[in-house]
DNA sequence: TACGTGATCACG
DNA sequence: GTGATCACGTAA
């Protein structure tokens, strides 16, 4: 079943970050299925300078200030469309960055998205996941509650030891805050991102 | 290791 | 308006 208000609105971001690992995100998009099971995550706070919303609301981050249980997507590099899951209550712009997958449902769907750039490890990356499921930023905004993107809970225990946690990747400029432990994947699963 | 790529944001 | 920067991916 779907993931609840009672899951995202919650203080504790990297709990939840830690928490959705062995969740699975489904879209459907054109009527097309894709799914996979989330084994890598990030957790960023607004207390902290690696989150977007550190320095307060801009038209891009606004959605993270909304109401737990959100898509917050933008676009990176130019090329990429980042996803994220808003959390914590209005105001306290808490997201946890969805960085890697492992395949589920709609397979070929998503090997016939990323057919331009052909790898085995269609879902292994933050920018791959998304072109994968087809989540762009028309997306940013979108309840996950609704029928176009969520996260459900398939009863899959992760035990604390198969978790792996370290810093976060590709936030050097946070200073002292690239360093907290708020990288969480699923140990030796072959779907975490590349070093 | 290097660079593509374009939106965003902090400056004036 | 402008310019530096960026929560990546790929080729090499």
């Amino acid at each position: 079943m779907k993931l609840t208000e009672s899951f995202y609105i919650r203080k504790n971001v990297p709990l939840i970050a830690r928490q959705m690992l062995g969740k699975v995100l489904t879209t459907k998009i054109n009527q097309q299925v894709t799914s996979g099971i989330i084994v890598e995550t990030e957790a960023y706070s607004y207390k902290e300078k690696g989150s977007h919303a550190f320095k307060g609301m801009t038209k891009r981050n606004e959605v993270m200030f909304e109401l737990g249980g959100r898509a917050y997507v933008y676009l990176c590099y130019g090329m990429h469309e980042m996803f994220n899951v808003v959390t914590n209550e209005a105001g306290k712009a808490d997201a946890v960055l969805i960085r890697a997958l492992e395949p589920v449902l709609g397979i070929e769907i998503m090997q016939e998205r990323m057919k331009a750039n052909a790898s085995a490890r269609i879902t292994s990356g933050p920018g791959k996941l998304t072109k994968a499921l087809g989540i762009d930023r028309k997306l940013n905004g979108e309840d996950l509650k609704k029928n176009i993107i969520w996260i459900e809970d398939p009863g899959i225990k992760i035990k604390p030891a198969a978790i792996a946690c370290s810093a976060r990747i590709g936030i050097d400029y946070a200073g002292e805050d690239a360093l907290l432990p708020w990288r969480f994947s699923i140990k030796g699963n072959k779907w975490i991102s590349k070093k």
